[in-house]
DNA sequence: GCTAAATATTAGGATTGCCTAAAAATATAT
DNA sequence: ATATATTTTTAGGCAATCCTAATATTTAGC
């Protein structure tokens, strides 16, 4: 496994998760790498036994390709918490060191750095980390742009895009907060909502509310 | 500057320091690659102006190449301090993790461990990290094989080289002991030692002394 | 000082992963 | 249903880095 060809596995699990089929296209525009490359690369994962192609249809994990894909976000998830919790790194700015550590990490590597970090289950953008055996908790694709009017949900977690975690940094809008929505605005107008805990009213984007998944909190 | 080129830029430094001719041979060795690899890279690092290059006599690094190496040692021993500070890593045991992590540190992480880590002067070895300005200490040539009988001295640093390091852990031996000098074993037989905080007396082996650097605690 | 051994360089070739451009396959829109 | 647009694959090339084998140069032994 070089560090290309686990990004390529791994963004076919983040693309797809285990399941769906995911095109050439797709691939090449994450990576942001030529169609040809693509073609060329999956061709060899299929060669390894990592992926399934069906010509022209798509591409989707093996159960051997979905394995290295859960270990690779383990090890870019704990990164991401370590630079967070201990480094003091704002949530927007983590990515791209996380990006290249995670190829760089035993095992023993990662599963140290687990227990210094108290074994987190989630990324400071909420994602889950799979543990050492490569499992993990459901996630909600729920986006908050769906949640009804007066629905009280949690903020589960945010899409790793850094335009998206600057804004809701800036608006102060956290992972885990419990919130209850006031209404969506026409137009395309921004979703209001209220922070139970403190009050505090916030309006969210009608773009970032489709980047953040939530999941009711029942009542 | 890529991984390969940043290793053969530390080796150079790690052998020669920052003016004595490096062979190509002991860097194909220390390496681990054929002598014609080192041959064409050495010329690619020519061409950046990071060596300096006399067919036949030597390598020795520029100054821009200087720079490159310290900050190199740099990333690689704030990872071996954090290894075995925060994660409980063994110093026999972190080489080869930091061999890889430093080409993956950005100068901002490397300044936040730096921190984190409380800005510590030696790796758990003994090596001097220099500062963020590529600044750095001296650091002792004397082996504790050429110290004389009955001289204190200070356990400066070691060679960081796993068989060294595995059996000077469980010799008990650490960097920064004070010692005393009991006696040299005839043929190439071990050296007597006496840790002074505790009276404890070890015998290091011949091979082990001439890898053990010291500096005289005068007395 | 000459010859043999050691070291360094050059030459030719492999691999990995990327690219662009052309060709093939498929999907979409009237 | 055909023409057009989109997507995918194929083909030909390039850069980085390694290798082995052949050649050149320097060093060491007698
Ligand atoms: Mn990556
Ligand atoms: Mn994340
Ligand atoms: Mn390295
Ligand atoms: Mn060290």
């Amino acid at each position: 496994m070089t560090p290309m060809k686990e990004d390529y596995i791994k963004i076919i699990f983040e693309l797809g998760g285990i399941n769906k089929k995911i095109s050439n296209k797709e691939i090449a525009l994450a990576l942001d790498v030529a169609a040809g490359s693509v073609t060329e690369m999956i061709s060899k994962l299929v060669e390894e036994k990592l992926v399934v192609h069906e010509p022209y249809a798509g591409i989707s994990l093996t159960k051997k390709g979905q394995r290295y894909a859960t270990e690779l976000v383990r090890k870019h998830r704990l990164w991401e918490t370590f630079l967070v919790d201990k480094l003091n790194y704002n949530m927007a700015d983590v990515h791209p060191e996380a990006e290249v550590l995670e190829h760089q990490t035993s095992d023993r590597l990662a599963s140290s750095l687990d227990n210094f970090l108290g074994y987190p289950k989630h990324c400071p953008h909420g994602g889950v980390i799979p543990d050492e055996n490569g499992h993990f908790d459901d996630i909600s694709h729920e986006m908050l742009a769906m949640a009804k009017d007066n629905e009280e949900v949690e903020i589960e977690r945010f899409l790793d895009n850094h335009e998206l975690l600057v804004y809701l940094t800036d608006l102060g809008l956290n992972v885990e907060d419990d919130i209850k929505v006031i209404r969506h605005d026409p137009f395309e107008g921004p979703i209001q909502i209220v922070r139970k805990t403190d009050q505090k009213a916030m309006a969210v984007s009608y773009k970032a509310a489709h980047n953040i998944f939530v999941r009711k909190t029942n009542g």
